[in-house]
DNA sequence: GCAAAAGTGTTAGAATTACACCCATGC
DNA sequence: GCATGGGTGTAATTCTAACACTTTTGC
């Protein structure tokens, strides 16, 4: 059975938040096609390899994080015949929610990787090569979506947060300004979304705030309103 | 640059209301692999071809529409080594919600394609080949999932169309009874959803049906409820 | 004490639900 | 007339949004 062979690839999303700011993960390309231009991370997928192993691998090597602790899901396939000029490159886009990283970005990978505000990047259409531009709004838009109606706000924390870090997170992903009453409200009584560990902590200021975990919800019932 | 080649294909997760029947179209394979058994139709894309050009390609050759009448969006990018007795291929599923269609099925394809309930080829995990039971699944969620919040349930219907035919295409997908009067009120009411022709119809039996449009809206704000 | 953030209570308005009821047609 | 589905009205309930107010810490 005959086909024509094309190259296979992986892009990554990496999203974060930092210090309240909405930020991806981009990379200086070293080589060509457009050497010295910002891109997502990725990487042809290897003979034997899947696709979200790729991406994995690809994450890993970009910031030193295993699967454990972070959320991957496909975005979508990019194929367009001339987006790569090295010839005919199909790349499936990954969306990575990964949590502030105490340890620096620097991975095993030689380009310079660094953070960037999400706002700043979609705001100038021509910053990314290839058509990146189009993926990374592809992904932001996917995982501000998600936030609504899934737990995933919480893949963006460390393992323990308080209420008002959860809070923050939804407030730099969307860029709105939510009542912090009615969303610890909303947070606590949803079912299934956050656990109290018992512990508390100050690091926020004020009145000490009880520290949560994730909880088992798949989805949220009902929707944290945008 | 080097690279890997593989082979990349598209598969259709073809679904229509016919009667209240919630159906996906099946063709029986007639070439190996899988000689026989029922798969998705779909094929390798072409060099030059698009990866969405190469899913409209198979639609019209499977259905004889044309990219007007039809709503077409990508489900997912299936890849894992070993999928394909072939060799790597990987294949980008898409998903299309069609009308009833007035014309029979047949197209230019010699192979036999047949119109079948979903909720009869969800059951039987080993009914498809490859690993398309995994794809419909995830064709049909994301289509129950989208009529909650966007306008889709129109593309199930012929362009003019009463309110309870609209809620059949709901019921049908759903497999669930919703209250006509309640849904004609959503229905009308939500911004953009629906917009009245000026004409009725008496094909569904009794008083009289106002017949409508789909409207210009892309989202629905409420959303229609499960 | 004062500032800052956590957390609870309350109330008005909006949306959802269930169902009573009338309307316009075919037969 | 009578059956059938179309379409409107309305009240009970639930959800949301806005904000007053109390609690517990650091300084």
């Amino acid at each position: 059975m005959g086909f024509e062979p094309m190259g296979v690839a992986t892009d990554l999303v990496i999203l974060t938040v930092r210090a309240g700011s909405f930020e991806v993960l981009l990379i200086r390309r070293g080589i060509a096609p457009h050497r010295g231009r910002w891109a997502l991370p990725g990487g042809f997928v290897r003979p034997a390899e899947g696709l979200k192993a790729a991406a994995l691998r690809e994450l890993a090597e970009e910031t030193g994080l295993d699967s454990d602790q972070i959320h991957l899901e496909q975005i979508a396939t990019y194929g367009e015949p001339g987006r790569d000029p090295r010839g005919r490159v199909v790349s499936v886009a990954y969306l990575a929610l990964v949590p502030d990283l105490p340890a620096p970005v620097a991975g095993t990978d030689a380009a310079s990787a660094e953070w960037v505000p999400v706002a700043e990047v979609l705001a100038d259409a021509k910053r990314l090569a290839f058509d990146h531009h189009q993926v990374l709004a592809d992904g932001v838009e996917r995982a501000r979506a998600k936030l609504e109606y899934s737990p995933l706000a919480t893949a963006f924390c460390p393992a323990e947060f308080t209420i008002s870090e959860l809070r923050g997170v939804y407030e730099a992903v969307w860029g709105v300004a939510l009542d912090p009453r009615n969303f610890h409200r909303k947070a606590t009584k949803t079912e299934g979304f956050v656990v109290p560990t018992g512990e508390t902590t100050t690091r926020d200021g004020g009145r000490p705030a009880q520290l949560f975990r994730r909880g088992p919800a798949t989805a949220l019932h009902p929707p944290v309103t945008r």
